[in-house]
DNA sequence: GTTATGGTTTGCCAAACGGGAAACTATCTG
DNA sequence: CAGATAGTTTCCCGTTTGGCAAACCATAAC
């Protein structure tokens, strides 16, 4: 089944830009176990906070978590949805070349063609 | 000098990058339905050619792409090997995002504390 | 062997990125 | 109220990105 690409694609620029990061991985790594206040998220890494915040809004902007702050604390978990669509992306794609494979076997078996472009 | 790409490992982080950016994902998106050469790709983006290699680049520093010159054009394809390591990570998060859904829902329903959704 | 074609190299630029320091706000806690 | 705690804001700095133009190979094609 055809997703609307239209409705995410102009989410995915900003969604694999934050995932092209290995600290911002590592944070999905941690928050896929479970939500996090900012500051027990960022003790693994040897960076400020300013910095690691940087960070969080970057995720946050690719729509791969949601923050919420509560008093003080800003309490961080996965936004799985949008995860969900980027692998869709993905899938779609080794999808499509896989069947473009199929053809090209086909092709060569039978030495025709079948020129199919949906995309 | 000839280089040992067998030897080199192509990161996470160049594969995200890669795909962070709308014209790259195009070309992955023309590059599974089979293979091109460089001018042919570079085509229906109004960009020069220098400024399209870049993105050749980029595409094949992350391990999405293989390309090969013969004569004076250069075959580019899908290695659908590296995407495939990218979508795995992905599904990787999902399922231990999905395993920590499931234990919270347990642990919820089998009424031994919930100290997670207080906001 | 000259010319067109396909790609490459070089140099340039503005904007974005990833990090830091310092000063600041807001909310617990004692 | 006086800290301490958790984030936030602002400014700064070197590097990378993504685009351009122009000159430059290298191989077809005539």
């Amino acid at each position: 089944m055809v997703f609307h690409m239209e409705n995410y694609r102009p989410t995915l620029d900003a969604a694999f830009h934050a995932l092209a990061d290995p600290t911002r991985r590592a944070v999905i790594g941690r928050l896929v176990k479970g939500p996090a206040p900012v500051t027990e998220l960022a003790a693994p890494f040897g960076m400020g906070l300013p910095s690691f915040m940087k960070h969080l809004r970057v995720l946050e902007a690719g729509g791969l978590i949601r923050t919420e702050k509560s008093g003080r604390t800003r309490m961080c978990r996965i936004d799985a949805g949008n995860l969900v669509a980027v692998e869709a992306w993905l899938s779609r794609q080794r999808e499509q070349w896989r069947a473009s494979a199929d053809r090209l076997a086909t092709y060569v078996e039978t030495g025709m063609g079948n020129d199919d472009d949906a995309g």
